[in-house]
DNA sequence: CCTTCTACCTAACGTTTGTTTGAAATATCC
DNA sequence: GGATATTTCAAACAAACGTTAGGTAGAAGG
């Protein structure tokens, strides 16, 4: 089945949308000019009109990827109502995160998959990007913990890795089209904020 | 830094080894037979000895990376004392995951990583190990709600999906020479069986 | 309508890739 | 030590890769 590109307004859009579909599906160097630009309807040397190289692309879909769910998180905690429980905030947080998360899924799902195995230049440009993103977890914890919200025994940073782990993985196996995104991020708030087991079993 | 394959038994296990961690860091595409030969001080002609193609490396190395994590969660189940507490099982299991996970980690990465890019069939062949994997967590699980651990409203298989998530992501920032494992697998049991907030803000 | 700009195509280049085959080197066995 | 088996090397092949440069078609502007 060959991906289509999705209609956009321009055809740069276009290129990063397939570009980011086939590096997720791929890998980065799975992914040739011509298969890109295949999935566009167009022809390799046509790419070099809108990006320098390869790299550029890459660079580009690594960053919408983490952008997309940067800005959704700080929009929900900033929408977040004066009176707003330490259990209705984490859900909106979670809820900003997933629902970027799976509607950009192609971009973050390229980013959260790939990452790791681009050329180092690369990788070092993009951390930028993600660590202002895990700077706003951090500082929201923060303040969830120096309001005494948090159990004294757990470590905000630590917290922060083990909630983005868990809810990254929601890429690999969550449907928007079968599941509902709202509900998962209920569901996640609820198990992180509370735990799974009984109360009466630690 | 070019990294050398670690010194085991045969030529066989070399190649598996240096394939393993240049997978991880470059993905599957991004590694030539010419790099993973060079890292095993061969040349690429030489790889076709011991294996037929590039992609029965693969098979292999994906098919090995989630062996040890099975074998050793299935282990930590099976040794754990008549009298354990749900938590200690808990512990015994994740700990048990984590310390394959982060032993093996060249293996265990390079399946986490680049599962979802290597090509179907390789993928499909892959799957039956995974699923087998998946089944162990969700058979301890249910047991757990069955004897009435688990919450209610918790879905075994769901809480599997978010464990192994938050689990394997622990690859991407733990380094085992700066932290120890089975405090991790402490942390992350207790939070994930007790959560992260103070009683009384559910 | 003509000129200029935009956006794409084509052909080509040098390099890299997975793989094969026969030769040579090394290890093992008697 | 010589014969045999194992393991590696070297050279080569066809295909694929990222990229470049010139050309062309269509759109936009005066």
């Amino acid at each position: 089945m060959q991906p289509k590109a999705p209609q956009t307004d321009t055809s740069r859009d276009r290129i990063l949308s397939a570009s980011a579909i086939l590096f997720r599906e791929h890998g980065y160097a799975g992914v040739s000019m011509r298969k890109i630009a295949e999935s566009c309807e167009m022809k390799a040397g046509s790419l070099y009109y809108h990006f320098a190289s390869k790299d550029q692309i890459l660079t580009e879909v690594l960053n919408i990827g983490i952008q997309k769910v940067h800005a959704a998180v700080a929009r929900s905690l900033s929408d977040a109502p004066a009176g707003a429980t330490v259990i209705d905030k984490l859900k909106r947080a979670i809820s900003g995160h997933l629902h970027a998360l799976l509607e950009y899924s192609s971009f973050t799902s390229a980013n959260v998959r790939i990452f790791r195995q681009v050329p180092d230049e690369i990788q070092n440009s993009n951390l930028e990007v993600r660590r202002a993103y895990e700077a706003l977890w951090d500082g929201f914890l923060q303040e969830l913990q120096d309001a005494g919200e948090l159990r004294n025994d757990v470590d905000p940073r630590s917290l922060r890795l083990m909630l983005i782990g868990a809810l990254n993985a929601t890429l690999e196996w969550f449907d928007p089209a079968l599941g509902n995104i709202s509900d998962l991020a209920d569901r996640y708030a609820d198990m992180l904020a509370n735990g799974a087991l009984k109360k009466g079993d630690s």
